[in-house]
DNA sequence: ATCCTTGTTCGACGTTCGACGAACATCGTA
DNA sequence: TACGATGTTCGTCGAACGTCGAACAAGGAT
């Protein structure tokens, strides 16, 4: 479990990558868990889907550079990279932080 | 060539749409183009695609909407909600805006 | 050493996406 | 009326996506 865990350099995000990774509804709710919770392990997501099906989705948000994966014994903490989302794409994660919670009501 | 156009009202706009309409590189050229020279005929866009896939990719802006497209004799003149994206997500059409041309270079 | 817990990887399946050309519809004009 | 220009729709294709369960890997605890 402790493979060389691939993030993209903050230079090089691209906004297509990020955006995509932003707009299926799973994804967007562990966002907004991790901005509101702070760091969560793997498991502390309420997601309707199956481990393997989240493990996915994590895979894509760490790849798209979105969020920062690390190993911490058997689990995995999960943050959210709010500071190179800023500097790279200013705004960006704040608006869409701002605009989810009227989504979900 | 003249059906009833659907655009959504501008309080039922989904951010996941919103984001997966943005999270294509030639739709994003495309917003890109309207947010630089405003309106345009759907022959104006210089995209590296057959005219049916532009119409898609059209078709998906506005679905999400994204833009509005209004028939003007036999063409149809595309622009975007700017105003109607702001006042439903603050801050996002701007911060997109702000990082497309750092993709393009 | 043996489990148990945590999370990833591996197929498999069905759906959606992006692309194209061909055919169609519409409006303006000759 | 007939033609031409502008877009849309349809049918098709391969690729990518989201989902799942089963199998696997790794670290901690007993």
């Amino acid at each position: 479990m402790s493979e060389h865990l691939h993030h993209p350099p903050t230079e090089e995000l691209e906004l297509t990558a990020v955006l995509h990774a932003l707009s299926d509804p799973i994804r967007l709710g562990i966002v907004r868990d991790l901005a509101g919770n702070g760091a969560c392990n793997c498991g502390a997501f309420s997601v309707p889907v199956a481990k393997s099906t989240l493990s996915h989705h994590l895979k894509v948000l760490r790849e798209a550079g979105v969020t920062l994966t690390e190993p911490a014994g058997t689990q995995r903490v999960v943050s959210l990279r709010a500071a190179d989302l800023e500097s790279r794409f200013p705004g960006l994660l704040d608006a869409v932080l701002a605009a989810a919670p009227a989504e979900a009501a």
